[in-house]
DNA sequence: CATACATATTCGCATAGGGGAATGTATAGT
DNA sequence: ACTATACATTCCCCTATGCGAATATGTATG
């Protein structure tokens, strides 16, 4: 009864576009929040309330830096976890949104982002 | 725009736990609605409603032959489709239900099923 | 300590979606 | 045509969850 809960909470997790959106950016690497805003193009709370979503179904932990907390995916867990997070791959042929996110976040990087140089 | 409608609605198709019995269920073959209804235990409308909501997703296909519908899995459309069904094998260590439901199918084919000898 | 910055949480509202009960529809048999 | 069977759909109610706006929390800095 429970292991199913985390599944499903998993696949919920999953079942919204823009944390797809958040958790296929992930996979490059940790970003904090402030830089997920601006790549995702939406409101602050909209992104603190979707990472609170990822972080209770485990698919993603943070990390404090000073001012920054920044975000990275969870290491699978489980079979399950891991063959889930292998989709996110396949997405990116799928869903033009996350090629525009790729594009923004390549741009970011080079600009340095909101928490560089400290 | 249209693709990630497609890929969203399916992560949401197995984002219901009656859902997900009913898609592992079917990997073993196609089965129909009474039987489904028997193994999950569950009244037949809410079987049935399921079952649209996965034939919307484009998840699952029927066969009429005389009364009954036989459901099946659809094949796989794309690297993601494919990727999504494979989450179904690691499933099956990981939820109890699944187990359960095994054995009803089990114990449902030796005794021929609700559609049997027609 | 006061202030600015980065992020999280809460609130009010709207919609998606699940369950049960009742009903509709299609097919087969007589 | 009537009935039984197999399945689908509809209606009502309730919870989950998404959004925007406002507010709270935590951290560095002067």
């Amino acid at each position: 009864m429970y292991e199913s809960e985390v599944i499903n909470r998993m696949f919920r997790a999953f079942s919204d576009p823009l944390r797809l959106r958040i958790l296929h950016l992930l996979q490059a690497g940790e970003i904090c929040v402030g830089d997920l805003v601006e790549i995702l193009q939406v409101p602050q709370p909209t992104a603190s309330r979707h990472l609170r979503y990822l972080r209770d179904a485990e698919l993603v932990e943070f990390r404090r830096e000073g001012r920054w907390l920044y975000y990275s995916l969870a290491q699978a867990t489980s079979g399950f976890h891991g063959r889930l997070l292998g989709c996110l791959g396949s997405c990116f042929d799928e869903v033009p949104d996350l090629v525009a996110d790729a594009k923004r976040l390549a741009a970011l990087r080079k600009s340095c982002g909101c928490c560089a140089g400290v």
